[in-house]
DNA sequence: GTCTATATTGTGATAGAC
DNA sequence: GTCTATCACAATATAGAC
């Protein structure tokens, strides 16, 4: 009388024993689905072992507890969203070349994986430190270092253009910050966006197309002098 | 063995039975600070009794249920954030003037209250449907008509400018996701930010108040010709 | 209206057979 | 490694005294 529905999803099916080489992995792609979908609170051990196709208990085999899993998959997350990018960013890429990347980069992304800044920002609101132990695991050099690494690079950069005569002046955080959001913010605020400008999920596809092409001289209009 | 504090805090210990006039608003005020706090799923009932110094039990009785409560104080949420954004997007303010207006309202407000799109945008995205419900509560029309009234003026607006030759050609609905990202998404992204910048809160507040001047050229260079 | 006490279910986690 | 069964307790919700 409780969930009538087989453990193993449709398509998935799988016989039991079967290893299809690494449960583990499955049971991880399913807590990202599912925590991603309801939320770290919101989500419940049962789903994610239904949707992995095993049992409650082999979560707690192989990742001993929920906060445990948790962790794993926002490792997992973080570390689909930010390498990537910081490294372009940080890159010695001349810095139109550098936003026009970026904008692809983050654009490409977030359109195959819609939800992950929702939850990634969801997420670090609720354990604002799950991202500083990452990052050092993530580029392989200590935190503060990586920060520097990354705007003296941007400084530099950007006095270039201003004493060029071809750029505002705009401080490397700010810049970051800007880029970011008109790259990452449509998808974070997906629902909201969605419901005010009355979009269907093809409307939003279309919308980001139409931003892929706009963003680019949009950004570098702004720091015209 | 529970709970070792009382059941009222500190500074705003009242006597059993001493009616500050509205039990039920103070209820409200607590539910407010722990769902933004702690998110919806992640919010308990007993949490949010004890910041109002009452029963659990009492909020059942104004309340009924969880959801009802969540779903009051998401309304409550909405209102501070939504009616005045949108009616200065909507106003017949030039847009230069208008840009202004939404930057500053938008980032003296979120300063105040700077979980709010974070709390905003995550239950959203678990609740996609709470929104449509309630624009027409809040701005008195129905749904389509309040999104017709918002882009027709907007892109008469922009239309005005580019046949002025004045400004580039936008969507109103680029032209209103721009805008809103650069205003919103530091703030919704502001644990992300702080630990990739290296910021304290005292940074984030500078680091908002420079926005706050250079974020309107900015915003407005962009659509130059 | 407000409380205490309790019912009832949900949920993370463990024990132990296979 | 994987399962079934179960524990222990957390959390929402209700009953009923005052």
């Amino acid at each position: 009388m409780v969930k009538p529905n087989d453990q193993r999803q449709a398509g998935t099916a799988r016989l039991p024993g079967a290893h299809d080489g690494d449960t583990e992995h499955r049971i991880l792609e399913a807590a990202h689905a599912v925590f991603l979908r309801r939320g770290t609170a919101g989500a419940r051990m049962q789903e994610i072992a239904d949707e992995a196709g095993v049992n409650k208990a082999l979560l707690h085999y192989y990742f001993r507890t929920k906060d445990r899993l948790a962790q794993a998959v926002f490792q997992r997350a973080a570390q689909q969203l930010f390498p990537s990018v910081l490294a372009a960013l940080a890159s010695d890429t001349p810095l139109e070349a550098k936003v026009a990347q970026v904008v692809q980069l983050e654009l490409d992304h977030l359109t195959r994986r819609p939800y992950l800044p929702g939850y990634i920002l969801s997420e670090l609101h609720h354990h604002p430190d799950r991202l500083t132990q990452l990052i050092p695991l993530m580029l392989g050099v200590p935190l503060d270092e990586a920060r520097r690494g990354l705007f003296t690079v941007l400084r530099h950069q950007i006095d270039e253009r201003v004493r060029a005569g071809t750029m505002r002046r705009i401080a490397p955080e700010q810049f970051v910050v800007n880029l970011l959001a008109l790259c990452v913010f449509p998808f974070a605020a997906r629902p909201m966006l969605m419901a005010m400008l009355g979009f269907d999920a093809a409307d939003f596809e279309q919308f980001i197309a139409r931003r892929r092409k706009e963003l680019v001289p949009f950004f570098l209009g702004a720091l015209r002098p």
